[in-house]
DNA sequence: CGGCGTTTTGAGAGAGCTCAACATCGGTGG
DNA sequence: CCACCGATGTTGAGCTCTCTCAAAACGCCG
């Protein structure tokens, strides 16, 4: 779901974009032309180190926003590629600053946005930071992380092997800190 | 080094606040009245889960921002305490959001302020999520994480114990992938 | 010189990863 | 309707890597 705030823009601010497996979004020093929302599919972004090698920035899946910082940048500072089949809404960067600029409504609607971003990943960092993969798992079931996710999804996310997340919800289970109701379904005490 | 985007708001905007170890600075359900800047010492932000355990949101030093969700919300939505002696300055959240109102220009520097934030760490979470302990020390250090910062705050940061952050350094030096110049000062290539 | 904290290296134990096998579910086509 | 297939879920066993505990070298400062 395309947050709320962006329905605050013009009509044709607003444009959907699919891409293929494989297809480049944008590359790093390619004039920014706006921020992106992803419906569907997964965007990797990249960048190169001076020595050649691949950097992984960012991962971007379903219903996140990626590439914020373009809003404020001449440029894009990385590369943008689709993993999978993928549809974006790009953002123009232009509507969103004259926005911005008249309607201070808007503007605190999406520095809260960008605040409430910068908890969930401060959160998350938490959560990567536990060292006991059962406290880890129970945590990010705690943070709602599991909500709709399959196993293998919330695994990737905490940095766990699917196995080593499948062996910390059955310990979790033995220690009834949680219920397993179904195939996969796990909720918390 | 308080951001200088917040020097355009009235001098009255900004206060200087002490606290003593396990002092506490807010406390969950407390009305918000500002956003926080770490200048010296470390504060925790924690929350109480339904079932009573604490859980850490996130452990903020120094030179950094904290509380930047309260500018838009009612209440802090967890508690705030100095876990050594620490400095901070308090920013007006009414100065904050009248300066929102009458000045795209802050509207747009806080913006980017958040914005860079949600790079940053989003580029921290992909390194958590890097297994090899080799691989992740070399991308921590490409992403300049070692200024000035000494080696044992460097493996906190990464998730690692600071011995195997050791041991990892002196295997990239090995691999020809680090330079060390010094007792604990490493450079890339 | 003598502490104190960081840096470095060693050895053993434990936790999670990998590889592997199997169960279960939903969908697809005969 | 049933057999098959692919993807997810689940559990087992061995191996590897990191953590922990320990000790020593080094550098800084009083």
């Amino acid at each position: 779901m395309l947050p709320k705030l962006f329905h605050d823009l013009p009509a044709n601010a607003l444009k959907n974009i699919n891409f293929q497996k494989s297809e480049t979004i944008f590359r790093q020093y390619d004039e920014t032309c706006g921020l992106y929302f992803v419906i569907s599919g997964k965007v990797s972004l990249k960048r190169h180190s001076p020595n050649g090698d691949e950097i992984i920035i960012h991962n971007a899946g379903k219903n996140e926003t990626f590439a914020e910082a373009a809003l404020f940048s001449k440029e894009y500072h990385c590369d943008a590629t689709a993993i999978e089949t993928t549809q974006l809404v790009l953002i123009n960067k232009a509507a969103v600053l004259a926005q911005m600029a008249s309607n201070p409504i808007f503007a605190m609607n999406l520095s809260a946005q960008f605040a409430r971003q910068i908890q969930i990943y401060r959160r998350r960092l938490e959560i990567q930071a536990i060292q006991s993969a059962d406290e880890r798992v129970y945590a990010a079931i705690g943070d709602g992380m599991l909500q709709g996710n399959i196993i293998k999804e919330l695994a990737a996310h905490i940095g766990l092997s699917h196995e080593a997340t499948y062996r910390s919800l059955a310990n979790l289970v033995k220690r009834n800190k949680l219920t397993k109701f179904a195939r996969g379904k796990y909720i918390i005490k």
